[in-house]
DNA sequence: GCATTGACGAAGG
DNA sequence: CCCTTCGCCAATG
């Protein structure tokens, strides 16, 4: 599949299972620059599964035990919503972290959303 | 096995 | 513009 081939890093081996769907998913993610977002949807349709959004979400879920480390906070939804800071240690967390990568955060929300906006399909041109 | 639940998103009212 | 419905599909009860 196309993530994999994006970059052949070391891939979390979960002994018996290897979703390579959440795994493609963690590669990408792991390619957002730093000062970056994009959105749950974006990397769905990068995967070729366009409407499966939800499992992107579900693989943020799981990615912060995963090594190498995961920005999971660099993953906001379409709106450029901060959907998954309950998810982090602290609520805060996930605003701060962005913040510190100069990333300005107004009611929950990535403020210049449409222009920190990192489409993984175009940035990294992958074809399909 | 069926029902419910999501860090989603598009469409319709 | 807000709300609901629906498709999506792994995980959970």
């Amino acid at each position: 599949m196309p993530a994999k081939k994006i970059q052949n890093s070391n891939i979390i081996k979960n002994d018996l299972k290897e979703y390579s769907f959440f795994n493609d998913v963690y590669d990408i993610v792991r390619l957002i620059p730093r000062g970056r977002v994009t959105s749950y949807g974006a990397i769905a349709e990068c995967l070729g599964a366009k409407g499966s959004a939800r499992m992107v979400g579900w693989a943020m879920n799981a990615s912060h035990q995963v090594r190498p480390k995961v920005p999971a906070h660099r993953v906001v939804n379409r709106n450029g919503m901060l959907t998954g800071k309950h998810h982090f240690t602290t609520p805060s967390e996930m605003e701060n972290l962005l913040k510190k990568e100069g990333i300005k955060v107004i009611d929950d929300k990535v403020a210049e959303f449409k222009n920190l906006f990192w489409n993984p399909k175009t940035e990294l041109e992958i074809n399909m």
